[in-house]
DNA sequence: GCAAGGTC
């Protein structure tokens, strides 16, 4: 039997379906997909099913000097232990093997993986194919002319994971523990998350320092006949032009000279036509770039995009490729959409273009093919908004890779008024080009009416505008993700993630993203005493000793070895200075928590966290001071710039995903509660005739409002409320629960109120809603299927796990037992 | 529990 094995799943599947001409079957083993047709079998990994990591004697970071990592050994184990079951229990019955993984240098590391794997149950011959995209032509030329593994280039991919382990654990250990940080909260740096995260403190350093000056700009209408126009003044600058004016009583006399002239005198008339190219196809930064102008965070677009993958509708997302492949042919591509909807006209126009040549950016690649669409058409109705959104953008930017460019007229107009000059600049597009089939870049003219030189324009209004200069912009995520890849730091499959990473350890908040004060401290601490890891150089580096490893220049050992003496040096600099950074480290962690000052003792107040993990308000001065504050329970508190003036206090956000919310100022929160009466709005259902308890609306000092008993603590019975809006209590009562319908006005309008209804049958229904959206969080759920099981009575996972399996198959249209009985192993697990 | 790189 021939074994072939491929990086992912999806490539097994076609590459099997290629070489089977469609023969193929499946079959599952430990979990994964195996293809087998005549006498092979194809099984695709998840890229690396084992990692490198230190022997667990090393896992207690206090018992381990971090200095001690930079020699100790390091091991390869599983770390897909189905994968790797599956991979060596195929091994076994094979009499040969082919690697098939993505032709690049983590492939062949990959693929190097899964030959040590094989190799410790067989020595049956293994053999390595190429190829630079999954198609019938490629992959038939490729496994007919077999070649070996590229042992040199797998260990330059082997010593990027050594070298990125024993720095960055070492590192992060050591900060870790200099803080006293070793909870969830450790503080980490690495190769490439410290240089961008430098990025960012650096451009906030340029922004803290920045020293606005003033300057002044003048402003015109002009008109010729009835039609007007903007005019700006502007000054010869040693040979270039300039329109800012730095001195006041410089720009004042433009202003009057200009003011006091009833007509301005057209002194040149100059006009071009400039072609606009058509946009290069999608890589991976380029289209986050994209979808983050249709307001995507960089993580959510490529989720998206592998959605869409996976599901068939467009190539593989993750490829720095900006050139097609040969055996793309885009008018056969075209043809795909001609027939559909909304996308068939603007197809067939492109269709009629006398050629259709696709354009071609800078990198080419062997991996993958740029970002496009399959051909393979969805349903609307089968894809959320979002997915469709992004989806049309990838077929959008396919066809304005093949469309037409666009040209554009640009005329410009100076005049002169009391020996001032006036510039306008019109531009007028002549042909749409690509802009008819791309409607995402600007396409906007500007209207300057044709004119002679030596007319008079008539001048209607003219304005002085003072202005100040502005510091330099934040980076946003794309921005950030593109200069990242300017730099050569991270790739294309983990840019995106690096700057998640940046959130999730609280160096950066916000988007744009802003770095929080232990961001700044880490940085000065990385500056100082390891610049290396700050450093964009480090990836430099390090591509040029992979280079020489894989081209047989170096081996693995030189290129690790040196790098641990450099870390060695590292280490022994920082040896004394460990008290020093760590300090500065805790200030900042204490900068980032403490939101103004206590009114009882003046000391600080801060975030402070109980020992059952809730986070209140605290006083720096505990235990001589007790003052406390509570906050909301759910979510991560963040601390915000904003200050509430009442208090001089800022204002607090609980970070929970989508359930995000601004708490705002902890002290108003806590004094209206303390203002606000409980209003009764009924009996308690629970305790009501037993001990007359009643039913209250309740502003609690935490924010939030509930429906309760008035005899809590003895009977807790609640309802939750919404956080925000005015509450409103209703004539209508419920006829079941006996209770006051309730509104809510959110104040933007006050005619549309959110009617809550009675807050029992709310609660019900919202509890319910609930139960059937985690159904559907189940893997292999979706939400047609979750609709049929409710309807059916399975309401909720934990209907589900109590469910006969053959009741509901027999029940549920489309759902076997067996599947019933997936989804409960799902659920145990 | 540390990194970065694959993949889901």
């Amino acid at each position: 039997m021939q074994l072939i094995i491929t990086e992912k799943d999806n490539a097994a599947r076609r590459i099997a379906e290629i070489l089977s001409d469609g023969g193929a079957d499946a079959e599952r083993r430990n979990g994964v997909n195996v293809y087998k047709w005549g006498g092979k079998r194809c099984v695709g990994l998840s890229g690396h099913v084992v990692g490198v990591d230190f022997p667990p004697e090393y896992n207690d970071w206090r018992d381990v000097q971090p200095a001690e990592l930079i020699d100790a050994d390091i091991v390869k184990s599983p770390t897909k232990e189905n994968i790797v079951a599956a991979l060596r229990s195929l091994a076994r019955e094979a009499d040969e093997a082919v690697i098939a993984t993505d032709y690049d240098r983590e492939g062949e590391l990959i693929g190097k993986e899964a030959y040590e794997l094989i190799r410790e149950e067989t020595d049956v011959p293994i053999q390595r194919v190429r190829f630079s995209s999954i198609t019938e032509n490629e992959v038939k030329q490729a496994f007919g002319n077999p070649d070996d593994l590229d042992f040199d280039l797998a260990a330059a991919g082997e010593a990027r994971q050594i070298i990125d382990l024993i720095w960055g654990a070492a590192l992060t250990r050591f900060l870790s523990l200099s803080a006293r940080q070793l909870g969830d909260d450790f503080i980490s740096v690495g190769r490439v998350q410290s240089p961008t995260l430098k990025l960012i403190v650096d451009r906030e350093r340029e922004i803290e320092a920045f020293d606005p000056e003033d300057y002044w700009e003048i402003v015109a209408d002009l008109a010729k006949n009835g039609s007007g126009f903007e005019a700006q003044y502007f000054y010869d600058d040693d040979g270039s032009e300039a329109e800012r004016i730095w001195d006041e009583a410089e720009a004042d006399r433009v202003f009057e000279g200009i003011s006091g002239q009833e007509s301005a005198t057209v002194t040149s008339v100059r006009r071009r036509t400039r072609t606009d190219a058509p946009p290069a196809p999608f890589n991976t930064t380029a289209f986050i770039q994209a979808a983050g102008s249709l307001g995507y965070s960089a993580q959510r677009a490529m989720s998206i995009a592998e959605e869409l993958y996976t599901a068939g509708y467009v190539t593989y997302p993750r490829t720095d490729n900006t050139v097609y492949p040969d055996d793309l042919d885009p008018e056969e591509l075209l043809d795909a959409f001609v027939s559909t909807s909304p996308f068939g006209d603007d197809a067939m126009a492109l269709l009629e273009q006398d050629s259709v040549e696709p354009t071609r950016g800078e990198t080419e690649s062997t991996d993958h093919p740029p970002i496009h669409p399959t051909g393979e058409f969805p349903d609307r109705n089968n894809l959320s908004e979002d997915e469709w959104e992004v989806y049309e953008l990838i077929v959008r930017r396919f066809f304005a890779t093949v469309a037409e460019p666009a040209t554009w007229e640009h005329l410009r107009v100076v005049a002169e008024a009391d020996g001032a000059q006036l510039k306008a600049n019109g531009k007028r597009l002549l042909e749409a080009g690509y802009h008819e089939v791309y409607p995402y870049s600007s396409a906007s003219e500007t209207h300057v009416p044709d004119v002679e030189e030596g007319e008079q324009l008539r001048i209607d209004d003219v304005e002085m505008e003072a202005k100040q200069t502005q510091p330099p912009r934040r980076y946003g995520q794309s921005r950030l993700i593109s200069k990242m890849e300017d730099l050569g730091i991270g790739t294309k499959s983990t840019r995106h993630g690096t700057l998640e990473k940046l959130y999730d350890r609280g160096y950066i908040d916000g988007d744009p993203p802003q770095p929080t004060a232990l961001a700044k401290a880490v940085v000065d601490a990385a500056e100082a005493f390891a610049d290396l890891i700050v450093s964009e150089e480090m990836t430099a580096q390090l591509e040029a000793d992979m280079t020489a490893i894989a081209n047989g220049e170096a081996t693995l050992d030189d290129v690790t070895d040196e790098s641990r003496e450099m870390l060695e040096r590292v280490f022994a600099e920082l040896h004394d200075s460990r008290e020093e950074v760590g300090e500065h480290l805790q200030e900042s962690l204490k900068a980032d928590r403490t939101i103004g000052s206590c009114p009882e003792c003046g000391d600080d107040l801060l975030i402070r966290r109980s020992r059952h993990g809730s986070y209140f308000v605290g006083c720096d001065g505990y235990p001589d001071c007790r003052y406390t504050l509570p906050l909301p329970s759910t979510g991560e508190p963040l601390v915000l710039d904003e200050v509430c003036e009442d208090h001089d206090t800022k204002h607090v956000k609980m970070l929970a995903g989508s359930d995000t919310f601004v708490h705002g100022c902890p002290r108003c929160q806590a004094e209206a509660a303390d203002e606000s009466e409980d209003e009764v709005i009924g009996e308690c259902p629970e305790c009501g005739e037993e001990h007359g308890g009643e039913l209250a609306i309740k502003h609690l000092r935490s924010g939030s409002r509930l429906v309760g008993c008035t005899r809590y603590p003895d009977c807790d019975y609640s309802l939750p409320l919404p956080r925000r809006g005015d509450i409103e209590v209703q004539e209508q009562r419920c006829e079941e629960h006996d209770l006051p319908h309730i509104h809510i006005l959110d104040g933007a309008d006050d005619d549309d109120p959110w009617e809550l209804g009675c807050p029992i049958c709310n609660y019900e229904e919202y509890q319910a809603r609930n139960a059937v959206e985690d159904l559907e969080d189940l893997s292999g759920v979706g939400s047609k299927t979750a609709e049929k099981l409710s309807a059916a009575g399975v309401e909720s996972p934990d209907d589900l796990a109590a469910a006969e399996p053959d009741a509901v198959a027999e029940q549920v249209q489309g759902v076997s037992a067996d599947q019933v009985r997936e989804w409960q192993t799902d659920l145990e697990a």
